[in-house]
RNA sequence: GGGCGCAUAGCUCAGCUGGAAGAGCACCUGCCUUACAAGCAGGGGGUCGUAGGUUCAAGUCCUGCUGCGCCCA
């Protein structure tokens, strides 16, 4: 093994799945811990926002398992109904085939081929990821069990009088030719026109202005309205105006809704094309003409202009309004334009009938457990997003005019005209034994989603899986489907299982291109999961992502981040190559007494970087877990610990001790690392001769333990008289390869005694020949003054005078800074009589420190000047 | 229009309950030192968006303002 090659993930998946190491019976005693995947949709391709998501809940699975909890995180898809029959129906189309002409039962089975040939895709290129779900529960929304808790969740909330099924305007979409639900559409701003039409006054050549962005909707308008407050309109209204080009008779009416400083202040009322006209011809009576159809053309209500779509139809109205000299004026407008999410069409309110849930009530219980701490969002602020939409909720249109989905199990009498729901199937009504026929709508897909956490469990059976993993410990998804899936998991949840779906809630960010541009295909700037996974390896996406994933912000991801953390993975490769070259024929001593002090403090800072993982993952702070391994990996046991062990190695009598702490150490941070980066610190852990387990998957979290805070101390001491060596070197520009004779003059007892007891350290990690103790100055050297004492370097015959004389004002410049800063708190009689103890004590000792650097500093300078 | 978030080193961002500003990348200098040049050692660089307030002490708490982003209507 040479360098590093992420080349080993695939065997190392293997040896977990052939293993069986995902399911929660690893820890068949330990305290459940569960999660479900955020189904991704099933005709989905692994992006990065999935990989961010995956990459964080694995985090979590692994960790919650390795500290002894029986894990089951449940992976699934979801059926996407409009995405996928768009798919198969562009497949089918390629081939020349209408799904209309081999009809609904042989389309859905075309639909279930394709999903069964292609629908484990994301599936496998999550296992590419190193995600530890145990795929043996994997489910699916469209799966037998599923699909049977669906029609039972159905029939429960329509016995209890939660859905119904009624006339309204809707969001339809023409081109996918169903309705959607208002969170589906997505609302943009667009430059249009408002066009200012003439309404003539009934046997009057005296002319309203309507002011519109839709002209082509006036085939369809019942009424014009005025606000009643206005004075303008006051007296006309209960008189008719002309309908133009229609030339028909329609009524002024008054209205609050209506916006007096709009247009004209008087606006055309199409109760069957916009949702406020729908409500002010509710509340008016008036008739409701539709002049678009389902397909987005224009009806026969609409003269000369049936089966035009209705864009072009604006177009010719228009021109039509133009040569009839009906229109006032045309202003350039700004408004947003409601599009279908899937396919970007524009919606097109429409008047259907459509299946309702009645989602006041259940989003009572819901926003209750939220504001008792039932379930906690981490970061918190988004429970205020939360309640904002839950305070206003909306019924929840879930009936979709499409074939592949969960049909919704009502049936209607062909003679009795009365509504059935059932779960199974059922053909003759209970009441006059008529036909009945089938619904033929589907459920919208998020309604099978929301069942999700205790569906997959294998609701609506009680089983055991459901008794001991309901409710879900942690749902960990992004802000994006917080209305859609988040908060319909928590009101199905309420009602059905009577307890919260899940008790955390961490939501996480949206992955954005080093610009904060949201990725996407059209902008060509997405960074594909898997290709990142070819070059660089699964772990080093992994820890990027993790390190970047700080709470409340958005995470802007570049190769260049993912190619500085593979170095890190690099790093853990060659610190294993050190210490298998030095323990090849080692084996670890059962019980060592003696330590190194080298060892004693690598062992206390490996505590300290345990218990901050530890915290930090418990409070899910991924980013300070992974800093924190970071810091110490390479920064503590790399730069340090390993550059000591080499003064001990087949050296002095610790040699076999620090072989074995070396050992034990690194076996310790693998563990540490696993979560974040599965593959190689599990590709490094089966080679140990100290591993504890048939895999890293299912040892120990490591623990933290205490040690005395003096080795620490020592050792901050001893590091930074070795830094005042090295700056020597480095300012003197002096090849690291050189050795070099230091002096040290300590400024107290505990100072010399560092650098006698840890003579053979100082030595290697300054590269010197020596380093002797000494009372009085080295005349012709160098001086590094630290708060521990000076450092002298011999400075031979060509000293620099002039630059060492800079350097140190420099130093001195550095200690005034202090000096004045810790002068002015110190004297300040509010300080000493209010501040801590602590840090009184604390200001003075650095006082201190900073005066003795600055007179020896400038004492040297004095020397060396008299010296010129 | 309502709500939320962000503004800290050239870039990307950390900074928990307030006690002298940190990391990674980039940059400069010197090194192929026998784990690692995907590396080692050292260095420069910030009046923490702006104006006030609270406090002995504010990047951190409060208020106004400016700029950017997101969500909802």
């Amino acid at each position: 093994m040479d360098t590093y090659n992420s080349d080993f993930e695939k065997d190392i998946y293997r040896f977990w799945e052939e293993n069986d190491l995902f399911k929660p019976e690893v820890n068949k005693d330990g305290k459940p811990f569960s999660m479900v995947i955020p189904p991704p949709n099933v005709t989905g391709a692994l992006h990065i926002g999935h990989a961010l998501n995956q990459t964080l809940q694995d985090i979590f699975a692994r960790y919650k398992r390795m500290c002894g909890y029986s894990v089951l995180w449940l992976p699934g898809t979801d059926h996407a109904g409009i995405a996928t029959q768009t798919m198969v129906e562009r497949d089918l189309a390629k081939k020349g085939i209408k799904k209309e002409e081999i009809g609904r039962d042989a389309f859905i089975e075309k639909v279930w081929e394709w999903k069964n040939t292609y629908g484990n895709r994301i599936i496998d290129q999550i296992k590419r990821l190193g995600a530890s779900c145990d795929f043996s529960r994997l489910r699916f929304t469209m799966d037998e069990g599923l699909s049977r808790a669906v029609r039972k969740a159905f029939v429960e909330l329509y016995n209890a009088g939660y859905i119904y099924k009624g006339e309204y305007i809707i969001n339809w979409c023409p081109s996918c030719h169903t309705a959607l639900s208002d969170l589906e559409v997505e609302y943009e701003e667009e430059n249009s026109k408002l066009y200012y039409l003439k309404y003539f006054l009934e046997n009057s050549d005296v002319f309203l202005v309507v002011a519109t962005t839709r002209p082509e909707t006036l085939f369809g308008d019942t009424a014009v309205a005025v606000n009643p407050k206005d004075e303008r309109y006051k007296h006309l209204v209960g008189k008719k105006v002309v309908l133009p080009l229609v030339n028909k008779l329609i009524e002024i009416i008054e209205d609050e809704y209506v916006d007096m400083s709009f247009g004209s202040g008087v606006v055309k009322i199409t109760p069957a094309h916009d949702v406020n006209d729908f409500e002010v011809g509710k509340r008016h009576n008036l008739d409701i003409i539709i002049a678009i159809d389902d397909y987005g053309k224009m009806t026969h209500n609409a003269p000369g202009l049936e089966g035009v779509d209705r864009f072009e139809a604006r177009k010719i109205t228009i021109e039509k309004l133009k040569e009839a000299n009906l229109i006032y004026k045309i202003e350039d407008y700004v408004h947003s334009v409601g599009h279908c999410y899937r396919c970007g069409t524009v919606i097109e309110p429409y008047i259907s009938k459509q299946w309702f849930v009645k989602t006041k009530d259940l989003a009572k219980k819901a926003i209750e457990v939220v504001e008792n701490g039932s379930i906690k969002f981490i970061p918190k602020h988004w429970e205020k997003t939360y309640f904002e939409w839950m305070y206003n909720i909306k019924d929840w249109c879930i009936s979709r005019q499409i074939w592949w989905g969960h049909r919704i199990p009502a049936y209607t009498c062909k003679q009795c005209g009365e509504v059935f729901v059932s779960e199974n199937p059922i053909d003759k009504c209970p009441k006059c034994s008529g036909k009945l026929i089938p619904e033929t709508d589907v459920l919208d897909t998020w309604f099978s989603s929301a069942l999700w956490p205790f569906s997959t469990l294998g609701w609506p059976d009680n089983t055991e899986d459901l008794k001991k993993f309901y409710p879900t410990s942690l749902l960990l998804t992004g802000f994006d489907i917080i209305f859609f899936w988040v908060a319909r998991m928590i009101m199905m949840g309420m009602f059905f299982m009577n307890d919260v779906p899940f008790k955390d809630v961490y939501i996480h960010a949206l992955v954005r291109d080093k610009f904060g541009q949201k990725m996407s295909k059209t902008k060509g700037n997405v960074i594909d999961p898997l290709d990142v996974i070819e070059k660089y390896g699964a772990d080093s996406l992994r820890f990027t992502l993790a390190i970047l994933a700080a709470q409340g912000r958005d995470i802007k991801l570049s190769y260049d981040q993912i190619e500085s953390y593979r170095r890190f993975m690099n790093k853990i490769w060659n610190a294993y190559r050190f210490i298998e070259m030095n323990t090849k024929d080692f084996q670890p001593a059962v019980n060592t007494n003696a330590y190194s002090s080298a060892s004693l403090w690598i062992k206390s800072r490996l505590s300290k970087a345990i218990e901050q993982v530890r915290q930090s993952l418990d409070d899910y702070k991924f980013n300070e877990a992974a800093d924190s391994i970071y810091q110490f990996v390479w920064h503590e046991f790399c730069d340090y610990y390993i550059e000591m062990s080499k003064a001990h190695i087949g050296k002095d009598e610790f040699s076999d001790e620090v072989k074995g702490t070396l050992l034990e150490v690194f076996e310790q941070l693998l563990r540490l690392l696993h979560p974040f980066v599965p593959f190689i610190s599990e590709f490094l852990w089966q080679k140990l001769p100290n591993k504890s387990a048939k895999s890293i998957m299912i040892a120990k979290y490591p623990h933290s333990q205490e040690f005395a805070t003096q080795i620490e101390e020592e050792f901050e001491c001893l590091i930074e008289l070795i830094k005042a060596m090295r700056i020597l070197r480095s300012e003197n520009t002096i090849a690291a390869t050189k050795k070099l004779s230091f002096y040290f003059r300590p400024i107290n007892e505990f100072a010399k005694n560092i650098i006698e007891k840890y003579q053979k350290y100082v030595l290697l990690l300054a590269n010197a020949k020596e380093i002797s103790i000494i009372k009085t100055d080295v005349p012709k050297s160098f001086i590094q003054p630290t708060k521990y004492g000076d450092i002298f370097l011999e400075a031979g015959q060509n000293i620099d005078v002039e630059g060492e004389i800079l350097r140190l004002k420099k130093v001195i410049e550095k200690a005034q800074v202090s000096i004045d800063f810790l002068n002015k708190r110190l004297r300040n009689q509010e300080f000493i009589s209010k501040a801590p103890k602590q840090l009184i004590e604390k200001s003075k000792k650095e006082l201190q420190e900073a005066i003795l650097i600055k007179e020896n500093a400038k004492k040297r300078i004095e020397q060396l000047q008299s010296v010129l």
